[in-house]
DNA sequence: AAACTGGCTGTTAGCGGTAACTTATCAATC
DNA sequence: GATTGATAAGTTACCGCTAACAGCCAGTTT
């Protein structure tokens, strides 16, 4: 029967405490401990009742050294507020968890000098391989990526160059799609609505690519309106009135994210406005969040959960056909009409 | 002027190849790169300046295991998507940043035996500290945590018994004072509207004290609707839906928390429903998302960013009073009436 | 019977840093 | 001029674990 332990508080347990207590080599415990190599049942019935009986946590520390090998994938994205990367997430650590592989999160808050750091810190711990969001890095993080020797991929975004891999949407082409989409509808007055966040690239290359895409209709847009920090659901409501009251003859609104847009789609209910007779209303992003709304909000999803299944992949190394790096997977996003558009 | 270096890209850089291209011992290239001990500053100049031609990143492992110093903290929460936990990660962020300890989060999904592993993977890298939310972990996690020699505080909840210290308010009487409030209010017929989730233990015990305090005023639920998986705003008005179907003279509705509070007020104000008239409705958390609603819903809020200040306080040592451990802090949640229970 | 298996276990030598100590140098002090 | 003390380096010995290899002992194989 297990005799009592009275575990020394003040020192932490090692494999010589578990190879003592079960009689054999801290080898054969760390054999045991791992499943690796050969060990009779016996012997590891035995170092494994020690091991229980003592409380003992192997110290990866340790091992990782030892061995140069760590099962941590670094994942670097800006915010954990917005309910875009909270997806991702579960995609990376859906595919993660049967690799014996472990996710760890850094966030960057938009700002590059932060971001280097947290990528600075992340390497520090020479993990399996780095996920990090978007493809626009100061020149410092880019040359460390280009050194790190692991897999690196950046997600979201593909319009650019990527370090290594990437796997993403082009938010150019979602822009784009979304006025052609909202100009066939009918709608001529268009205004955006979006963050004022000079880090935030992928929202810029939306707005690009969406009055790209009005030019070529002749159009241009008829008013603009940014905000920054604070409730996104109260700022959607606020800039949308300032719009509205300002330039009464808009007939479109189109949201740099669903969250303002869903904040314009209850300001314009409350008022009693017609949508989308009067003004149409579109988003981006595509989040859960918007089925509970009134009224289905026109929008974008962005392919969050694949993008990190993919990216996951990638690190994994369980990509078919043993490409190696450099892979670039564009992802389509698909325009979800809702009930903010006009059918045509 | 720096040559050019030409950096073989299948090994990575140690400390000596930083300490040869500056003609200095490692030691002292060591001492330079973490500002400790007296070095020249000629010498220091040449060290670093080699470091950054070099692009070397020390390797933490190494300096870990040396040093037995980790500048982690282990941070484990159910789940990321719920706006609860974002909020608790900035508060516990922004008391780490100036101390040079970095949070890693771990994510449970709500699942006892997930979080015994996370706790494992976590103490496995001997982090200086662990933050975990709640304080019901099976009895192998409390073991660990137990032995785990470093300081661990459980965070939100404060009905129970902690490992070490505890972070939080009382679920229990949170759910009580929201009850006394609606029947002080003139509410009699009141129903709840919950998470089914076995493992929210926090929402069980504020389903409790609700329970409790309208039993103390002869009262019991009218009914109760529970609900899992899901965005959470739909299922709230599905949920609304079906009690106000099942139970048309119900006059409060209850929400375990405000996502789903938000999705039944919407449902209400579509119906023509008047709130808080025919019926009031009351949620919980006190998230940011209800600022831009129709109307404010009556909420608690849970002291979220203070609960993450604090702990991360506990864990960096800088509580006043040079408090070690053992502490226990209840911090007072607020009513937030808003505009959906009658005034008296 | 010698040689050869294959299964199980132990030994040795690091992994890349840092703590603690030692050594050289040099200006200030007596 | 010898002593002292501060400063700026270098040396040595690990930290706790694992890769690689070596040993040993049945049970074959030839």
């Amino acid at each position: 029967m297990a005799k009592p332990v009275v575990p020394d508080p003040r020192r932490t347990l090692t494999l010589r405490d578990v190879s003592e207590a079960s009689g054999v080599s801290e080898m054969t415990v760390s054999r045991v401990l791992r499943n690796r190599g050969d060990v009779s049942d016996g012997t590891r019935e035995r170092v494994l009742e020690a091991a229980r009986r003592l409380g003992y946590v192997p110290n990866k520390i340790a091992g990782a050294l030892a061995s140069q090998r760590v099962n941590l994938v670094g994942v670097i994205i800006p915010s954990l507020s917005n309910m875009v990367f909270p997806e991702v997430m579960t995609g990376i650590s859906d595919v993660l968890e049967d690799t014996g592989l472990q996710p760890v999160v850094g966030v960057t808050n938009y700002l590059p000098e932060r971001e280097e750091s947290v990528i600075y810190e992340m390497l520090s711990w020479r993990p399996s391989g780095l996920i990090l969001a978007g493809l626009e890095h100061s020149e410092a993080s880019q040359a460390m990526l280009a050194q790190a020797g692991v897999p690196v991929v950046e997600i979201m975004d593909i319009d650019g160059t990527p370090v290594d891999s990437a796997v993403g949407i082009s938010h150019r082409r979602a822009g784009r799609q979304m006025a052609e989409a909202i100009v066939a509808a009918g709608y001529r007055r268009i205004a955006f609505l979006g963050t004022q966040m000079p880090n935030d690239h992928r929202a810029k290359k939306r707005l690009a690519g969406f009055e790209e895409a009005l030019a070529r209709e002749g159009l241009q847009l008829a008013d603009r309106e940014f905000y920054s920090g604070g409730s996104a659901l109260l700022k959607g409501r606020e800039m949308t009135e300032a719009v509205l009251k300002r330039s009464p003859d808009v007939d479109f609104l189109y949201y740099s994210n669903d969250m303002i847009g869903a904040g314009g789609l209850l300001y314009c209910l409350d008022q009693g406005i017609d949508v989308p007779g009067r003004v149409g209303l579109a988003g981006f992003n595509g989040v859960e969040l918007l089925d509970g709304l009134p009224r289905r909000l026109a929008t974008m999803d962005a392919c969050r959960l694949d993008i990190g299944r993919l990216a996951a992949e990638i690190i994994a190394g369980k990509r078919p056909d043993g490409i190696v790096g450099g892979e670039i997977i564009e992802l389509t996003p698909t325009l979800q009409p809702g009930d903010t558009i006009r059918k045509v």
